[in-house]
DNA sequence: TTACTCATGTAAGTAGTTACATGATTCC
DNA sequence: GGAATCATGTAACTACTTACATGAGTAA
């Protein structure tokens, strides 16, 4: 249920079309929530139905035409209710820890290949949310400035922390991971030996 | 997709019906993969009509009967395929996470119990994984002991210390979550002064 | 006979995935 | 004229959720 949100947020800095909104997602937003492009234009369609957007058509060249999506008012008060509403959990649902447990049905050698890029994954991540915060906190974000401008100035500082922190939950979850499958290989090594 | 090797996963250990499959889910498998009911009996019929169960009707008093399901060679060969294959990662969609980054946009107090929630949440699970933990080194899981009980001794150690591996990636993961909830109340404590 | 456990399902809906499909615009 | 970009969709499928539905067995 956290498209509608992923998009009413995005679109409060700023009014675009489905197509900028994909890019956005694959660029900002999107590395706390993915969507395909398959996803985002229906679901545009049903929160404008709903009156969560409203939209504009502008010329865009000679014939053709492009959709403006705004968020309206209502779009407003319920990204207000969803930040106040008390969290719902995703059910647990670990696929890699699933296997992890029963290793002992794998081949060591595989198993040892499986953590090695478990852990350089999570070290990528964790360089891109590194420079993220970084990028975030130098407010080097295009759409980040954008939000910030129709902000009254006191308010910039929270703005800012509040998705520094969200990416600080990203970059101690990484640590984790690696430190996690640091400790299967060594568990590996041992068994072996 | 990991459903169904959750399921071969359980049976391997021992034989049983889909009422005895869900609350294993319940109790052992499912701290790693939840599955609801009406989830597991469809398919235990598709992984049987595909060959990777078969199932046998036992009677059950006098006029009732139920359905025992075992894993056939093909269930076997599947799971230690999908043990050795590398991992495939679910998108990265993290709603809690989404949220705080606009927490900008709710209200201070509701954000703060938020936060509360988050950390007391995974307090529990921390718990509940460790006594987990400490259950499965002590060999005191029954549907361990039954599959340890066909596997030569010398596979023991392995067995359970996958197990145990498995959990600790889950304490971690609560760890971090935990020290993370706690930086977003004393975050929240300095927006406030 | 009542309550609880054992046992097995279906149905309708939502969310997300993968793949396909089309056409105008802009820049070289 | 051709390639990349801008722009917008649809279709089929899989996984999961929520809710409903039924009946036999067992123990007090």
């Amino acid at each position: 249920m956290s498209l509608r949100h992923a998009i009413l947020a995005v679109l409060t800095a700023e009014p675009m079309t489905g197509y900028d909104l994909v890019q956005h997602f694959d660029e900002s937003v999107g590395f706390l929530w993915t969507a395909p492009q398959s996803q985002i234009y229906p679901t545009l369609h049903t929160m404008d139905a709903e009156g969560l957007l409203r939209s504009e058509v502008q010329p865009r060249g000679a014939r053709a035409k492009k959709r403006v999506y705004d968020v309206t008012a209502a779009g407003r008060a319920e990204l207000a209710r969803w930040t106040s509403e008390r969290n719902s959990y995703p059910a647990d649902r670990d696929g890699i820890r699933l296997k992890a447990a029963f290793y002992e049905l794998a081949d060591l050698d595989a198993a040892e290949q499986q953590l090695r890029e478990h852990a350089d994954r999570y070290r990528r991540r964790l360089e891109q949310w590194q420079e993220r915060i970084d990028a975030i906190r130098a407010r080097r974000v295009p759409l980040l400035r954008k939000r910030l401008h129709h902000l009254s100035p006191d308010r910039h500082d929270a703005t800012v922390a509040f998705k520094v922190f969200a990416f600080e939950g990203q970059i101690a979850r990484a640590r984790s991971e690696i430190e996690w499958a640091e400790r299967g290989l060594e568990l590996i090594r041992r068994l072996r030996s």
